[in-house]
DNA sequence: TTGTATGCGTTATCAG
DNA sequence: CTGATAACGCATACAA
């Protein structure tokens, strides 16, 4: 029996040929039943009997060399911070319905290790591919673009890509939140920016100039810090900030993780929240509710972004194919906590 | 030519044989030098330029049905809390840097997802599964195994079976917590209990409970509320606690989620920790050390169980198979910070 | 509806 | 080291 075959230490199960023979039916009646065509009800029976009694597992790799069709989503992200660990909840969930699973691969910011993803992704031949974008990796992508593979981007952009996007209004997010501490009598407001490289630092950025230009006040560069979406990044970026000779009044964190950087240093070094300073921050986790008098931050719609690019999986996964690239982009959420106040 | 062949809007890229024809060689030849085997020089570059030209991909669903190899590792668990996440990066990393990558699948406690996830990870052929282990499985795993589909559980383990386990002191390190808390004077120790069908759960809450008796204080049920692992859970079992005539004085939750819906309670409802209550809780996070004065914690050695777990892997997919289960177990650190205090 | 036969892209065997 | 060719497990066109 080929049940009990070995190979190498390596069992190989039964295939649809032994269900065949056991059920005593062509092989292709087998692959039609498993594909959930109609069958004779009598075949039906011996088929299943079979299967139960030879323990029979369909091989997906056999059958997608001939359907080209894999049913894994590549799932590629720097990190899985809290940002992207909702993210990848909402979206395993939500792609597990259209009965697919996500191939994760993390890179931890490093470019060779991205590469090396996009081959992995390739070579596996996964249905579609989503991913927080980074700048370097624009020839690779477009390499499979040309190959087939849809490719959706979320959180971050790589212009010029025939690819599908779902965003949120990062500037305009980061725009609301400055002006409020403005309307609070702020002036000298600090920012901790994220990686220049990504679009959604770029543009959390922009929105925070653009609101101080809008209501006359003029940008000190000194008061952006470069962070690295990191808490480590947050707390070396707001020790420069409050070592500045006139240190602002309020910080805006571009993330959540340079938030806990930026409360880890204020409160080694004695500044109290919203007392001595404002703070607040671009992504809403659950603690921000309960940390101290709240913490006032901007919620991305993470079960809404994800929820979008499981549509636009579904749609370019099962349309003619073809058709414009979409490019969605979602509202955030300001909620307004404790952590900002009035200045006096 | 093959490259422009377009079927159903789905193309199909150039194939060994096309590398083969075009660099003039064997398709054998092109195999071996995919394999990094031996090549003569000449026949290396021409292969190269071949495969540059024509924008060839190896087609892995297609070698894994002759080596029964698939470089996947499926990965199961209930949720992308704050630990699982942080399991995830760790061992999405660590086992990227063996080649392989992690076929994801969250099942959000449904049992039917769970049996769903074993099927597709059974049809994927993946090299083997990581889990967090949950009770109903057993037949399911069991049958996997059987199949020569090498499992390791983490975190919580189902008794029985022929897999491997990375788990970790859950029993002594909520011993050691409890029995802190009782030297600080706490005699009546309130505990939010996971899910106890889960493993963790259940050591966690024996270990509360010999270190009470250990210490000649008599186990009162009531004290142990069932909480879900959620916040939500958390919350409502804190209110429970906090409705009893004789109320605790402290609060030991048995995992990140349900303290913060502890906090998020005690908070709403006027209690201060520590001076009202003491709280501790099982998984540390970074702005555990940043709240308030700081939450007492349980740290599991996150990294080293994601690497304990991908030397387990390579050993089970190098070794010439079979050879003893591995049973680990990790210690954990017990951090003392400002949320429980001395009671007078 | 069913059976037959062929093809999918690789790897592996074995003779050169 | 290379070439030719038989598997691998499944889907599908075609004829019955």
């Amino acid at each position: 029996m080929r049940q009990t075959d070995r190979t190498a230490g390596k069992r190989r199960g039964a295939t649809i040929i032994d269900v065949a023979r056991v059920a005593d039916v062509a092989v292709g009646t087998v692959s039609r039943y498993l594909n959930g065509e109609t069958i004779r009800r009598s075949n039906r029976e011996q088929i299943e009997r079979a299967i139960q009694d030879l323990g029979y597992r369909r091989n997906a790799a056999a059958a997608s060399i001939r359907t080209d069709l894999t049913h894994m989503i590549g799932f590629l992200v720097p990190t899985f911070d809290e940002f992207h660990a909702r993210m990848l909840e909402y979206l395993a969930i939500s792609v597990r319905q259209t009965g697919r699973a996500l191939l994760t691969y993390c890179h931890g910011g490093d470019p060779r290790v991205v590469a090396e993803a996009l081959d992995f992704f390739a070579a596996q031949r996964v249905d579609a591919l989503v991913m927080d974008g980074t700048a370097e990796v624009y020839d690779r992508v477009d390499d499979l673009i040309h190959h087939d593979i849809p490719i959706i981007f979320y959180n971050n952009d790589v212009r010029g890509l025939a690819a599908d996007r779902v965003m949120v209004e990062n500037h305009r997010a980061s725009y609301r939140l400055i002006s409020h501490l403005i309307d609070l009598g702020h002036t000298r407001i600090g920012m901790l920016t994220g990686d220049p490289r990504n679009s959604s630092g770029i543009e959390r950025l922009a929105g925070y100039e653009q609101a101080l230009r809008d209501r006359g006040i003029v940008v000190d560069a000194s008061l952006a810090v470069r962070g690295n979406w990191r808490m480590d990044g947050g707390y070396e970026a707001t020790k420069r900030l409050m070592s500045l000779e006139s240190p602002p009044t309020a910080i805006f964190s571009a993330n959540y993780g340079m938030a806990v950087g930026a409360l880890s240093w204020l409160k080694e070094n004695g500044r109290h929240v919203p007392d001595d300073i404002s703070l607040a921050s671009f992504d809403d986790v659950a603690i921000f509710r309960l940390y101290e008098a709240g913490i006032t931050a901007v919620a991305q719609p993470v079960a809404s972004i994800a929820e979008t690019i499981t549509d636009i999986l579904v749609e370019r996964l099962t349309e003619p194919s073809g058709g414009a690239t979409r490019s969605v982009v979602l509202e955030c959420d300001i909620i307004l906590r404790g952590s900002t106040r009035r200045i006096t």
